[in-house]
RNA sequence: GGGCGUAUAGCUCAGGGGGAGAGCGCUUCCUUGACACGGAAGAGGUCCGAGGUUCAAAUCCUCGUACGCCCACCA
C-alpha cells in the first residue's frame, strides 16, 4: 500500500478541474433532455436574463437553485430539462446600442429604422452570449441545444399569434389615455416599469381670477408648468368655502382660455386650498375627472417633455425651465401667492431613472381583468403553488387590483405590433404580413410604428420556448413545467403574466410550483448597485474560491430571506470543498486504488461501519426530503454536517486503525465501507457542488453504472443500514472520548502522556459493548489502555461520567487535588439545577396526565441519570477529601 | 395610506411545542501519516417586550417596540 500519492494534490484546485469537467459534460450531451425515454418529466425554464446583461450575484443564486433542483431530479431518473435563454430587453438593449452610436456621433435616426435594428442584431451576436459563457463557469446544467431568445423566429410567431388572438377577441385595444412617458427614452412605459421614490419638492400656490372679476380662487400644485394645460378648477361639492362660485368661470392668465369651476367628490378639501387645478392631459386623476365632466384635454408637452405650441410664449422650454418661468410670470401679474416645501412620490423610468411624465397619448392596451380572474383562481385552487406560501397573497392581491396594461413602446428594437392601417381608415391585425386591406382591398396600408413591451414576449416563455404554437414533442412532454425559480421582485412583472397567458393559450397553468427566493445584498444589507460600488462579481469569487464554494455559500443561505453576502463565507465553503477532497485523498492514498467489492456482510462490520451507514441513511432521507420541499439550505447543511462532523471527524478517524490492520479481510472490509460511503456522500453533495464531487467520484475505486456522477442514481438508503442500537453504542463512545479529551485539556495534561483509565457501567450490556470497542476509544482519546472493571473502587482518580458509563482516570500525581474537587463541585451544582428543572415538570400532574408517554419516560430517564451522577460525584468528592493534601498525593 | 418580513452567542445567520445551534471571530493546546483551507478543548445567549393558548412556549396567537422591504394616481 502506498503511503503517499503525489498525483493527488493536497489542496483541491478548482480552476484546473472546472473547465475540463464542464466541457466534457456539455460535449457528451449529459445536459440534453430526451422526450423518448418514458421517464417522468421535470422541467425548469430559466427566467431569461437580459441579453445586455452580465452575470451578477443574483443570477448566481437564481441559477444555482435551479441547477440544484435539475441535477437532483436528473439523478432521480426524471427526464430533466433546464431550458436556458435570453430576453431581448427592448429598452435596455436599444439604449446600449444607442449609446454606442452616440460615441461615434450618431443617433438612431441617422441610421434609420432598418439599419438600426440590423445594428442591434449585430451587437446581439457579438456580445449577447456573455451570460451563457458565464453560466457555464458556475456549472449550470442547461440543455444548450434548446437555448431560446425572445426575438427568435419561433418565439416571434408565438408573440404574433397571441397578439392577433387577443386583438380579435377585443382584449387588445387602442386608446387615447394617460400613460407613463419617459422623455429621455421617448416611449411609453407600463406602470411597473416606473419606480417611485420620495422627492423633496414644493407646493406652489397661485390665483385664477374669476371671469366676472368678483373674486379669485387659489390653487396649489407641485407641477406648476402643467397649469398651461389647465381646463377646469375642481372643489369638493360639500365645501362651503367655494359653494358660491361653483359653476362660474375663471380666465387662464396666459391663454385666455375659460375654465369652469366644477364640483367633484374626488377633491380632498383638506389638501392645499381645497381647490384643484385640473390638467386632464397630464394627470390620471384629472383625466378621469375630465371624462366625468366632459372637459377639454390640452396636451402641453412634446415627446421630450418640452412645452409645445399650446404653451404660447413658453413654447420650447424644458418642463422644469418652464416651471420657473411661469412662477416668474405669475409673480409679475400678481397672481403668484407663495410656495412651501412638500415631499411627495415621483416616478422614474426604471431603465434610465429620468422622471416620467404622465402624458396623454394613443397607445395599445391589454384588458387585464378577464385574464386575471382565471389566474387568481388557479392559485386559489392550488393548481400552482408558491413556496414560501406567503407569496400567494402578494400575487393574488396584485392581480385583484390590476389595471389595463399599456403594451406599445415607441422603440425600434422589439416585436413590431402586427397592426396595419389603410388609407380608408380600416385597422386590422394579422398573422402574415398583408399586401392589401382585407376590408377595402386598397394596397395603401401602413404598419403601426410601435413595438411591444418586452414582457409581452416574456409572458409566453414557458410555452413559446417549447415550440408553441406548434404542437411539438417538447411542448407535450414538458408543459406544464415543474418549477419556476425566481426572485420576489418579478412576481408581478413576470410570474402573474405567465400565469395569465398560460391559462389563456395553453389552457393550463405554466408551472406547478413557484419557488421564490430572496435578493443577494452586500454584507451590510444594501442592494448591490454600481453607484454605491458594492457590487460583488460572482466570477471573481469563482476565480478565487471555485464555483463549488460559491454555489454552496449561496445555497446554504437561500433560506427565503434576503442573502447578505459576506465573502468570508465563501472561503469557509472553499474549506469544506477541500475537506471533502482530503477525505477522498485519504481513502485513495491510505486505502489504495484497487476496486472495492460490495459492502461486507453485517456480521463482519465493526460498530463504526454500522454507525456510519445508519447515519448515512438518515442523511439521505433528510437531504432528499428537504430538496423535495425546496428547503435547499437545510439540505446543504445536512450534507455539510454528515460529511464533516460525522464522516470526517469520526468515521475516518475510526477506520484508520483497521485500514492498516494486518488482518487483510478486516482492512478490506473497512476500505469497502469507507469507499461506499464516500460514493454515496458525493452523490448527495453533487447537486450543490457538482465539480469537486464529480472529480472525486471518478477517482473512486468503485464499479460505475454511468460514466458521470451527474447521471448516477440518487442515493436510496438500504433498509438494513438503519441501526439504532449501533447509533446508541457509538454515541457512548463519542461521549467517552469527548469526556477524556476534555479532561485532558482542562488540566493541561501533555498529549504525549498516555492515560490508563478504568471504565465501568451499571449496565452489563453497555460495559460489554464498551470493552469490545475499547481499542477505538484508546486511539481516539490517546490512551494506553482502557480496562473494563465490574466497579470502580474508591481510588484517587478523576471520575468522568458520561451517558451510561463511568470512567476513572488515575491521577498519578498529574493533577491538583484541590482543582479536581472544585471541578467536581461545579458538576454537582450543574446536575442539581437540571434535577430541579426536571422534578418540577414531573411534579406537575398535568404533565404526567397529558404529555405523551415517551416524553414523560424521557424526563424520568434523565432525572435518574442526573441523580446517579450526583451520587457518584459526591462519593468521589469524599474520596478526595479523605486524601492527604497537595504535595502528598499518592505515588 | 395599505401589505409583508425580520428581531436567537461579539459578528452573520439557521432552527423550531418538551435537554439553546452553525459559520466566522475570540481563548488555550496540538506541525499525531487525509486535510493548518486542519485537529482538540473552551469562553460567550432572561432566543426584542407584554399578555394569551397549552401539562409544557425561544417556538403557536394577539398587542407593542425597533429595523427593513414592497405596493399606492393625494393635487
Amino acid at each position: 500500500m502506498s503511503t503517499s500519492s503525489p498525483e493527488i494534490p493536497k489542496n483541491f484546485d478548482p480552476n484546473e478541474v472546472e473547465d475540463r469537467l464542464y466541457r466534457q459534460w456539455e460535449s457528451n450531451g449529459y445536459f440534453h433532455a430526451r422526450t423518448d425515454t418514458g421517464s417522468r418529466p421535470f422541467c425548469i425554464v430559466i427566467p431569461p436574463p437580459n441579453v445586455t446583461g452580465v452575470l451578477h450575484i443574483g443570477h448566481a443564486l437564481d441559477h444555482g437553485l435551479q441547477d440544484v433542483l435539475a441535477r437532483f431530479k436528473r439523478m432521480q431518473g426524471y427526464a430533466t430539462l433546464w431550458l436556458p435563454g435570453m430576453d431581448h430587453a427592448g429598452i435596455a438593449t436599444q439604449n446600449v446600442v444607442e449609446r454606442e452610436l452616440r460615441s461615434q456621433g450618431l443617433s438612431r435616426h441617422d441610421l434609420g429604422r432598418e439599419k438600426f435594428v440590423e445594428r442591434v442584431w449585430e451587437w446581439k451576436h457579438l456580445y449577447g452570449n456573455r451570460i451563457g459563457q458565464q453560466m457555464r463557469r458556475l456549472g449550470a446544467s442547461c440543455d444548450w441545444s434548446r437555448e431560446r431568445f425572445t426575438m427568435d423566429e419561433g418565439l416571434s410567431r408565438a408573440v404574433r399569434k397571441v397578439f392577433v388572438d387577443l386583438y380579435d377577441e377585443g382584449l387588445i385595444y387602442r386608446g387615447n389615455r394617460i400613460i407613463n412617458w419617459c422623455p429621455r427614452c421617448e416611449t411609453a412605459l407600463s406602470d411597473i416599469e416606473v419606480d417611485h421614490s420620495e422627492h423633496e419638492g414644493r407646493l406652489d400656490r397661485f390665483r385664477y381670477e374669476l371671469e366676472d372679476g368678483s373674486s379669485s380662487v387659489t390653487v396649489a400644485t407641485t407641477r406648476l408648468e402643467t397649469m398651461l394645460g389647465d381646463t377646469a378648477i375642481a372643489v369638493h361639492p360639500a365645501d362651503e368655502r367655494y359653494a358660491a362660485i361653483v359653476g362660474k368661470w375663471v380666465v387662464h392668465p396666459f391663454s385666455g382660455r375659460r375654465l369652469q369651476i366644477i364640483a367633484d367628490d374626488a377633491v380632498d378639501p383638506e389638501f392645499g386650498t381645497g381647490a384643484v387645478k385640473i390638467t386632464p392631459a397630464h394627470d390620471l386623476n384629472d383625466f378621469e375627472m375630465a371624462e366625468r365632466h366632459g372637459l377639454e384635454k390640452v396636451n402641453i408637452l412634446d415627446t421630450k417633455a418640452q412645452v409645445n405650441s399650446e404653451g404660447g410664449s413658453f413654447e420650447g422650454m424644458d418642463r422644469y425651465v418652464a416651471r420657473e418661468a411661469i412662477a416668474g410670470k405669475l409673480t409679475e401679474l400678481g397672481l403668484y401667492e407663495n410656495r412651501s416645501p412638500h415631499s411627495y412620490a415621483i416616478g422614474r423610468c426604471s431603465r434610465c431613472h429620468t422622471i416620467v411624465e404622465p402624458w396623454l397619448s394613443d397607445q395599445w392596451f391589454v384588458k387585464m381583468q378577464p385574464l386575471a380572474e382565471p389566474a387568481i383562481a388557479a392559485v386559489q385552487e392550488h393548481r400552482t403553488r408558491f413556496h414560501p406560501a406567503r407569496w400567494t397573497n402578494y400575487y393574488v392581491n396584485w392581480l385583484q387590483s390590476i389595471r389595463d396594461w399599456c403594451i406599445s413602446r415607441q422603440l425600434w428594437w422589439g416585436h413590431r405590433i402586427p397592426v396595419w392601417y389603410c388609407d380608408n381608415g380600416h385597422t386590422f391585425a394579422c398573422m402574415e404580413d398583408p399586401t392589401a386591406c382585407p376590408e377595402c382591398a386598397t394596397e395603401k396600408i401602413v404598419q403601426d410604428a410601435d413595438v411591444l413591451d418586452t414582457w409581452f414576449s416574456s409572458q409566453l416563455w414557458p410555452f413559446s420556448t417549447l415550440g408553441w404554437p406548434e404542437q411539438t414533442e417538447d411542448l407535450k412532454t414538458f408543459y406544464p413545467t415543474s418549477v419556476l425559480v425566481t426572485g420576489y421582485e418579478i412576481i408581478h412583472l413576470w410570474v402573474a403574466r405567465m400565469m395569465m397567458s398560460g391559462l389563456r393559450f395553453m389552457d393550463d397553468v405554466p408551472f406547478e410550483w413557484v419557488y421564490v427566493h430572496g435578493i443577494v445584498r452586500d454584507a451590510e444589507g444594501r442592494k448591490m448597485s454600481k453607484s454605491i460600488g458594492n457590487v460583488i462579481d460572482p466570477l471573481e469569487l469563482v476565480d478565487q474560491y471555485g464555483a463549488d464554494a460559491l454555489r454552496f455559500t449561496l445555497i446554504e443561505h437561500a433560506t427565503g430571506q434576503d442573502v447578505f453576502l459576506s465573502t468570508e463565507w465563501v472561503s469557509g465553503s472553499r474549506n469544506f470543498v477541500n475537506k471533502m477532497w482530503n477525505a477522498a485523498r485519504f481513502a485513495l492514498t491510505q486505502g489504495g486504488r484497487a476496486q472495492v467489492g460490495p459492502l461486507p456482510p453485517r456480521d463482519r462490520m465493526e460498530l463504526s461501519d454500522r454507525w456510519i451507514l445508519s447515519r448515512l441513511a438518515r442523511a439521505v432521507t433528510e437531504v432528499t426530503e428537504r430538496l423535495d420541499s425546496f428547503e435547499v439550505s437545510v439540505a446543504a447543511r445536512a450534507v455539510y454536517e454528515f460529511i464533516w462532523s460525522e464522516f470526517c471527524d469520526w468515521y475516518i478517524e475510526a477506520v484508520k486503525l483497521r485500514l492498516s490492520s494486518d488482518d487483510t479481510q478486516a482492512a478490506e472490509d473497512a476500505r469497502s465501507v469507507l469507499v461506499h460511503v464516500l460514493d454515496q456522500a458525493m452523490r448527495l453533495a453533487h447537486p450543490v457542488m457538482p465539480f469537486v464531487t464529480e472529480e472525486i467520484w471518478r477517482m473512486l475505486p468503485i464499479e460505475r453504472e454511468e460514466p458521470t456522477i451527474m447521471l448516477s442514481a440518487w442515493p436510496v438508503p438500504e433498509p438494513e443500514w438503519s441501526d439504532t442500537p449501533a447509533e446508541e453504542d457509538f454515541v457512548r463512545i463519542q461521549q467517552a472520548v469527548s469526556a477524556l479529551r476534555s479532561f485532558r485539556s482542562e488540566y493541561g495534561i501533555d498529549p504525549k502522556i498516555r492515560l490508563r483509565p478504568l471504565v465501568t457501567s451499571a449496565d452489563s450490556d453497555v460495559l460489554e459493548a464498551v470493552s469490545r470497542d475499547a481499542g477505538l476509544i484508546c486511539r481516539l482519546a490517546g490512551l494506553d489502555e482502557l480496562r473494563a472493571v465490574p466497579s470502580l473502587e474508591g481510588d484517587a482518580g478523576a471520575r468522568l461520567l458520561t451517558g451510561g458509563i463511568e470512567l476513572l482516570v488515575p491521577l498519578e500525581g498529574l493533577i491538583d487535588l484541590g482543582a479536581e474537587r472544585e471541578r467536581l463541585a461545579k458538576l454537582v451544582d450543574k446536575a442539581n439545577i437540571e434535577i430541579r428543572k426536571i422534578e418540577k415538570k414531573l411534579d406537575n400532574p398535568g404533565f404526567i396526565g397529558k404529555a405523551p408517554q415517551e416524553v414523560v419516560a424521557e424526563q424520568r430517564r434523565r432525572l435518574g441519570e442526573e441523580r446517579s451522577k450526583v451520587d457518584k460525584l459526591q462519593v468521589q468528592l469524599e474520596v478526595l477529601n479523605s486524601l492527604p493534601g497537595p504535595g502528598e498525593g499518592p505515588a
